[in-house]
RNA sequence: GCCCGAGUGGCGAAAUGGCAGACGCGACGGACUCAAAAUCCGUUGCCUGAAAGGGUGUGUGGGUUCGACUCCCACCUCGGGCACCA
């Protein structure tokens, strides 16, 4: 925007903006404006808390990314602060803060090409998002901006692995407990240690049954393993494709000793703690697909490699289990493969081996198996069934076997027609079913054309033909599955040979990477090869300097080759000696040698508990002061579950972080360490701000900046291109930057029109053209209240007319509520009808009346702080507005002595008519008959029914 | 394939059973200016009409209701999630 010497000095434009910004932000600084008092601990201020209410709402953890922000970055951030700033005004003790989660792969990778350390990298992509964030006038309380590569943040990180580290599950309790209760548990005899007793039990032994239990314990097990990044994955980092979500590299699966939490002994408390939250339907949903709670039943079946168990969700069936169908992994495929069946099964599974995830998936592919040879015994019929191996079978969920049942499963029915195996009815499906599929009614499934899935009669399942008998099993004629599921998991557990169970799709999550820049675990190995927790008095274990950061040099397809973490290459530093607690005892033990544990944590580990650490970012003597943790999270009544008041991100985070962080704060809660019981009680999920992108014939993107648009179509460089509509980002060209709008409108604008374009939940296009609207509006309030020549005050001690009186009052009424939906949007429009009245009284009477300058400028402070607070400086308020108390509607200002009735006839609007507020349905009827408009329209004709609506409309039908 | 969510002017949107399109952009007309930019004022869903006015209109088709963008059923399109999970 260029400013010529025509311009009024004291116009509102981004020049004006700039210094006024700049001025506020320094003074908002220097005043501590935004940091908020804490009960206890070391930021403690208890006077300042006094009969307020507390507010704890937070942003998502950002990582501080090389290529800085642009627009699209600060969105939630802006909406969160509108909110924190209304509530404020409404007498709110609100903390607001941003931490950077500043471990992680990007600041590795770039140390690997530059040479340049990630913590040097780290520091100035802090510093860079720092600079761009603070011009954006946020009320964050700067002392709580942690970052968790500081030392001081993740010696806590680690103390809360030491924490995971030392519990067990308590299943018959279902919560964690400590591990020394454990140990006390199996010393003392109460509770069993298996084949041998404790004290038969060898130190190597007992650590090992110990650590067994732990939440964080090491196992082998099949894992993502990535040779392009150097390290494995957990299953929620690898896409639907088979490859990594960072980086797009091939994904294998192989056995390696890994890292690994016990989350699945959450997932009920996880998965039932959902209802209990303010979220989402769709993130709540996400998350339980995918915990993937199914209930059913294991069942044995008897075959001469032993029994096979399986796991099915309808054990009601079992009466139409005709075959068996192992996965080829199955350990079992050996001892079941007869020699005749030995060459086509040895085929089948190396096969099957070879094929990627990714072709497994393939919905296309048609079913294909291999009879084993064997039979096995169906438990309820007694009948020989043969068992096959088959790739639609996954080893890792249930019992890696399943029992089929092809008349009531698609899967089972498309493989029996395959290999012509046979399928028997277990329940007769309605005779719409039949209609639907365009054939007779009938209990032989050779004409179904698929598998019915559903209620109907059961039929052909009883084994008996004395229905009172104890041993006989009868389903013939039920018509509830419920019932049928109950029935038949009482006859398995009575007969032992299966009983009701529940099996997860959620996995344990595998918790370390072979990578550099993240928390080193705070773990030793002791002379018998386990692990040891690193005293506490000797947190942090700090990362050892490397002179070089390369990973070893992996091609991305070379599936075989052991990754060695970067750590791995300082000897000195993982050979080291240590006075170590005895992890059975508890008792010091003298120096001794050690090796340190070489993997890294995931990046997620910071990110699981930063919230706590923002409540109290000083406190040196613990993670946080329990009384701090309390106040701002603690729950609110009787089966609240706490957590942040407010937790505003994207969806991408729908089941990593938010799965990851509530795992860990569940496991906090259960030791004791925090009172709530769940860390984001309320999640909102904001959209994303996407734009246009150009390219020309070739499909080489354009800078969408320099398209000009003609008649619909759009020219870059004279040559026509095409359009497209995507996210923001480098290879789209199509990134505008948050500083760009700083120079262009300033901050204020730039908040308000981001604010503006629509819900905060929604996605919208970026459209810089579209930003001047809100600096126009910004603009006319500003010359309302001040002479755009002189700078002087155009504010009027008088009266003000009531008709402008009432629109501030209906303004602040709307604007409140919309404030405290979060409907931004709407609180903007509101507020420019407002100003738009108080445009029509300024022509007219040269002045605003203070009344509505003090209350427009407050209501604009959460949304454009900088301006309000100038305006508010120059109305002579000596008081800070951030604290000043939000405009109260008067309720008698809201109605008028007259109200607008609109009168409808058949639903039509035909006429509006005036009626004195209060008027009764008698006479506002009346009104409306007697209306001009409505007796033309009649012409007549009587009516035949008249509604009124109380006070809003009436509706006449002719 | 299964499960969610969304379809309203040229564009971003508002109205959640009671006056469809608030508010903003753009466009058009005007004021100011030597001129342009900026700023200000006015008009602006579509069709028809000189105008007053009339008709029509919230993805499509049906239903409930005195009255439907809003509720119900079916379908179409787009976006997201999951995907042989037994």
């Amino acid at each position: 925007m260029s400013t010529s010497d025509s311009t009024p000095k004291e116009r509102y434009n981004a020049r004006l903006a700039a210094q006024i910004e700049a001025k506020w932000q320094d003074r908002w600084e220097i005043q501590r404006t935004f940091e908020a008092p804490n009960p206890a601990g070391p930021l403690a201020e208890p006077t300042k808390i006094a009969g307020r209410h507390k507010l704890f709402i937070l942003d998502m953890f950002p990582y501080p990314s090389g290529a800085g922000l642009h627009v699209g970055h600060p969105l939630g951030y802006i909406g969160t602060d509108v909110f924190g700033r209304f509530k404020r005004m409404n007498g709110f003790n609100v903390l607001h803060a941003l931490g950077y989660d500043s471990f992680g792969l990007p600041a590795e990778q770039h140390a690997i090409t530059t040479g340049v350390h990630p913590r040097e990298n780290t520091e100035s992509n802090i510093a860079n998002m720092r600079r761009q964030l603070r011009r954006l006038g946020l009320a964050h309380d700067a002392r709580r901006s942690v970052s968790t590569t500081d030392e001081g943040f993740y010696r806590w990180t680690q103390w809360i692995f030491l924490q995971v580290f030392n519990s067990w599950f308590d299943a018959d309790r279902g919560i964690a407990r400590p591990i020394s209760e454990l140990i006390a548990e199996f010393s003392s005899g109460k509770r069993s240690t298996g084949t041998k007793s404790w004290n038969e039990m060898s130190s190597r032994e007992q650590k090992q049954l110990v650590n067994d239990h732990r939440l964080a314990y090491l196992a082998d097990a099949p894992v993502n393993w990535c040779p392009g990044l150097g390290t494995i994955l957990a299953n929620e980092e690898v896409t639907a494709e088979g490859r990594s979500d960072i980086g797009n590299y091939p994904v294998f699966k192989r056995n390696m000793r890994q890292w690994t939490m016990r989350i699945t002994a959450y997932a009920d408390r996880l998965l039932d703690d959902l209802d209990r939250l303010d979220w989402p339907e769709s993130i709540k949903l996400m998350q339980r697909n995918w915990i993937g709670r199914s209930e059913g039943a294991r069942v044995r079946f008897a075959s001469r490699a032993g029994d096979i168990e399986v796991f099915t969700t309808r054990p009601d069936t079992l009466f139409g289990a005709t075959f068996m169908v192992l996965s080829p992994e199955h350990p079992l495929v050996e001892a079941l493969t007869t020699d005749t069946q030995r060459a086509a099964v040895d085929t089948y599974r190396s096969t099957a081996s070879s094929i990627t995830d990714a072709d497994r998936q393939s919905d296309t592919r048609a079913k294909t198996g291999v009879f084993t040879g064997s039979m096995a015994t169906n438990p309820v019929t007694g009948k020989e069934i043969p068992v096959w191996i088959a790739d639609y079978v996954l080893m890792g969920y249930g019992t890696g076997a399943i029992m089929a049942v092809p008349s009531g499963d698609e899967r089972d029915f498309a493989f029996a027609r395959t290999y012509d195996l046979p399928i028997v009815a277990t329940q007769m499906p309605p005779d719409s079913w039949f209609a639907g599929h365009g054939i007779a009614s009938t209990a032989d499934c050779t004409t179904w054309p698929e598998a019915f899935v559903g209620e109907g009669t059961y039929i052909n399942s009883r084994n008996d033909n004395d229905a009172s008998s104890p041993s006989s099993l009868v389903l013939d004629g039920i018509t509830d599955m419920a019932t049928a599921k109950r029935r038949t998991n009482e006859w398995l557990e009575a007969r032992g040979v299966g009983q009701s169970a529940i099996t997860y799709k959620l996995r344990d999550w595998l918790f370390s990477r072979q990578r550099y820049w993240g928390e080193p675990f705070p773990i030793v190995y002791d002379e018998d090869e386990m692990p040891v927790a690193v005293p506490d008095s000797l947190l942090p274990v700090t990362l050892p300097e490397l002179s070089d950061f390369k990973p070893q040099a992996l091609d991305p397809n070379d599936e075989v080759t052991d990754p060695i973490p970067p750590l791995a290459r300082r000897a000195d530093w993982v050979h080291t000696e240590m006075e170590i607690d005895d992890p059975i005892t508890g008792v010091k033990r003298p120096m001794a040698k050690v090796r340190r544990e070489i993997n890294v944590m995931p990046q997620w580990a910071g990110s699981c508990w930063y919230e706590l650490r923002y409540l109290d970012p000083t406190n040196a003597a613990a993670f946080i002061d329990p009384e701090v943790e309390k106040y701002w999270m603690g729950p609110r009544h009787e089966g609240h579950t706490g957590g942040v008041d407010l937790y505003v991100g994207g969806v991408e985070h729908a089941v990593l972080h938010l799965l990851y962080s509530r795992f860990w704060h569940k496991v906090l809660y259960d030791l004791g360490h925090v009172s709530s019981e769940e860390p984001f009680h309320r999640l909102y999920n904001q959209g994303y701000i996407q734009a246009y992108a150009y390219r020309d014939e070739r499909g080489q993107t354009v800078p969408a900046a320099e398209v000009q648009e003609r008649e619909g179509k759009y020219f870059f460089d004279g040559q026509q291109v095409s359009r497209e509509y995507g996210k923001m980002g480098k290879s789209l060209k199509n990134i505008v930057t948050p500083d760009e709008m700083y120079d262009e409108f300033g901050a204020d604008t730039f908040r308000l029109y981001e604010m503006s374009m629509g819900p905060l939940d929604q996605s919208r296009p970026w459209n810089t053209r579209d930003v001047v609207g809100m600096q126009r509006f910004l603009q006319r309030v500003w010359r309302n209240l001040v002479d755009e020549d002189t700078g002087q005050l155009t504010v009027s001690e008088t009266q003000c007319p009531e008709h402008l009186l009432r629109a501030l009052h209906i303004a602040i009424d709307g604007v409140q509520r919309d404030m405290d939906g979060m409907r931004f949007n709407t609180a903007i429009a509101k507020l420019i009808e407002l100003n738009n009245a108080l445009t029509k009284h300024v022509e007219a009477t040269g002045s605003t009346p203070r009344v509505v300058a003090e209350a427009l400028t407050q209501m604009l402070s959460p949304l454009c702080p900088h301006v309000a607070s100038e305006l508010w400086e120059r109305l002579g308020r000596t008081d800070e507005i951030t604290y000043a108390r939000f405009p109260v509607a008067d309720p008698s200002l809201l109605v008028s002595d007259t109200m607008e009735i609109p009168v409808q006839i058949n639903g039509k609007v035909r006429s509006r008519l005036v009626a004195p507020t209060g008027s009764n349905d008698d006479q506002l009827k009346a009104l409306a008959l007697a209306d001009e408009k409505v007796r033309i329209a009649l012409a007549g004709a009587e009516p035949r029914k008249v509604i009124v609506v109380s006070g809003r409309l009436v509706n006449i039908v002719a």
